[in-house]
DNA sequence: AAAAAAATACCGAAAACTTGGTATTTTTAA
DNA sequence: TTAAAAATACCAAGTTTTCGGTATTTTTTT
């Protein structure tokens, strides 16, 4: 019996060509390719498929969050997120989306198609590319560090994000301090280019 | 007699969906398929192919350079970028590094062959997003005002742009506000985050 | 050749950011 | 259950940005 897949995935080039390589592999069936969030959710009212296969950075949603709709609602669905970032901070967003399942956009076909076997017999597989550099323990950023890096990338100021976290610009402050020094930059215009270079 | 044409993406999962969707085309053989300039340029010195599909953002070099690059040494070669951007001032920037062809990563797989047929024929074709939106003319930035967002996307300060492009500190002051008010923007770091946003 | 647009430059005051400190409380890990 | 790490908060001085102007020169368009 073939396997239902659907694709998510505003690129519909990089769609079509996922759409082909699983193509050559019986077991699969594509039994949707949509092109938002929204295109899949009114798919999912009369297909529900095994698998899909979701783009983490789509105009409109973003991905992890609709992974977590995705799973709340149709638990038995096996998602596997596919994205071109490749810090290992990524990973761990995903798997608290809960997806089964995650591929950097320079695996090759043959990992993609074993990678979703894999997580279709149950099991989690999380890849990143092979040329990902961890950072040394000690520059890691802790989660407050990471959620507060989140709002400069969209452009708020200091006072900004001390409202929105209801926490005082000294520490908001601080915080951005310690990052700077754990990253090697000097500047929040830097903190902006670090974030939109290597988060989500 | 077939097209010979090449792939260059550090995609590998997006350069092998290309390949099958062309190789559905009888008249395409893909010679190359590369994950970086590099590995292309080490093609050239044994193969040229009639085309090249060229992604625009690759780790390491920009594709508009090694686009402009490769027109120099090679004009015979057709090149068509493909990236995400959606920008109008995308297509000028392309033109300007001397490529036949542009596709968004939305277009789906049969624009893209029809394209690579007219650019074989001899035609320049630049295919836009269908929902992009163009600002309004008195919104466009001026070419200054694009060159000073780029080193500003580089995490570069006043100062750092004014010794950069050996005008004064309140020149680029200047032209950072208007940018501002021609964005409808309020701060650098929100200036920054509309270059990540909307330039390559 | 005249008008419009783009690029250049300056001043000053207010706001925001950076940096060198220090220090307490809360949470997590050994 | 301690020790370490993370999150919190403050002060002061110095630097950089922002924003209110104004204005000349160069380039482009009509």
């Amino acid at each position: 019996m073939k396997h239902t897949i659907a694709i998510v995935d505003d690129h519909s080039l990089f769609a079509d060509g996922l759409e082909r390589i699983l193509q050559e592999h019986k077991n699969f069936e594509i039994v949707a390719k949509c092109t938002s969030a929204e295109d899949f959710e009114v798919t999912l009212n009369h297909k529900i498929p095994q698998l899909v296969l979701l783009d983490i950075r789509m105009k409109g949603q973003n991905g992890l969050d609709f992974c977590k709709a995705v799973k709340q609602k149709f638990p038995s669905i096996k998602v596997i997120i596919i994205s071109m970032f490749e810090a290992s901070e990524v990973i761990e967003k995903v798997r608290l989306a809960g997806a089964d399942g995650y591929l950097h956009k320079s695996t090759d076909a043959e990992l993609m198609r074993s990678t979703i076997l894999d997580v279709l017999n149950g099991h989690q597989v999380f890849l990143m590319a092979a040329e990902v550099k961890e950072y040394p323990e000690k520059n890691a950023l802790s989660k407050r560090e990471r959620e507060i890096l989140g709002l400069i990338k969209k452009g708020m100021s200091t006072q900004d994000i001390s409202k929105t976290l209801f926490i005082s610009q000294y520490t908001v402050d601080t915080h951005k301090r310690n990052m700077m020094n754990k990253l090697g930059v000097n500047s929040q215009r830097e903190l902006i280019v670090y974030a939109f270079e290597n988060m989500i």
